[in-house]
DNA sequence: TGTACATCAGTGAACGCGCGTTCACTGATGTAC
DNA sequence: TGTACATCAGTGAACGCGCGTTCACTGATGTAC
């Protein structure tokens, strides 16, 4: 049974990295790929059709995650706001607002948790967080601020990963001070 | 062989801990019960003999860590501090006070993301963050000071996970501008 | 103090299972004419 | 428009290796008398 109805290879390798994604954030990186594969539909070969090795499957997925959540704060850059300091408010926003996919964001940290023990995929995080600092201490607010405000909103958003998420109450709160901090810091 | 002259059963099960805990830091979770004897300097048997399964042995690792790190914030709590937040300032001087054992510390959490993978540990993790939490919020602070307090210091030394720590400085800058907000919150 | 015996703290070989990778094969899709 | 052929997008069985666990065995330590 070759190239199945209605989905293009492109389509298929998408839904892998999906698969990849759902199936080891519930079962660790220990996941096999015969379960990642049954979870996009496809069979064991037809995964290592699009990825070569395990390895190159789950650089390609922390890239994704990584990328994404990059475009996800930029798309929370507020058009109206022009002061300095206005990606570092995005960040926060994209961390905390529950309105967002929450969840998800909170898992792929867990995820990227997970697979930065992979020494390739610690490099891909190392130069994906030079990146961010570089960028976020370009967004013209003090440093000392910068460093305050992004430490909690990360802290908070890692929070799940150690089994107590804040209540939507107080991240609500929390990202009303930082987003001040950001203002009058 | 058996017992290694010079070293009592208590001392050889302390020097398995040990070795899991340096191996798996480097090598990750599936570094392997071989690696981890052989650093303790002791046959895979004998590992098992001390903890019959890879689960045990991992599972009272993750314990001994979240003990360990309990234990050096209480000890870090200032007698001559009686003010409302004298555990939080504690908690705040653990994570960010570079003449602690950073490296240890640091390491630690990155163990810990790893380990969390495994269902039981996560149980056991939550566990110890609900155990924080109440902890914390009977500190005498209002619970927005904590929350903000608490994430920032959380964030900032989890950040060694994610590839870029704070420079000594910036933590300290950091650390000194936490302890205000548990004074003036 | 010496002796006999039980238990403790291991050793190291063997087993078996799961999983990543390889490979021969296949039917649908795309292309040339 | 039909036909021939190459390539693409897979399948699924087989292999082999690593690793967790089991097990028979062992020499030192502790205890009773």
């Amino acid at each position: 049974m070759p190239r199945k109805a209605g989905r293009g290879p492109e389509e298929t390798r998408r839904a892998l990295l999906d698969a990849a994604g759902t199936v080891i954030r519930t079962r660790g990186i220990s996941a096999s790929l015969d379960d990642i594969a049954k979870a996009a539909g496809v069979s064991k070969g037809g995964l290592l059709y699009h990825f070569p090795a395990k390895d190159a499957l789950v650089r390609t997925l922390a890239q994704d995650i990584l990328d994404t959540y990059r475009a996800e704060v930029y798309a929370a850059l507020d058009p109206a706001d022009t002061r300095p300091g206005r990606l570092t408010r995005a960040y926060v926003r994209s961390s905390l607002d529950t309105s967002y996919d929450e969840v998800a964001v909170r898992e792929n940290i867990a995820l990227i948790a997970q697979l930065i023990s992979i020494p390739e995929i610690a490099e891909i995080a190392r130069v994906d967080a030079e990146r961010w600092d570089r960028d976020l201490h370009d967004d013209g607010l003090p440093g000392h601020v910068v460093t305050l405000v992004i430490a909690a909103a990360d802290g908070a958003s890692t929070a799940p990963l150690w089994g107590v998420g804040l209540e939507v109450a107080a991240a609500r709160k929390l990202e009303q001070q930082l987003i001040e901090l950001t203002l009058n810091g």
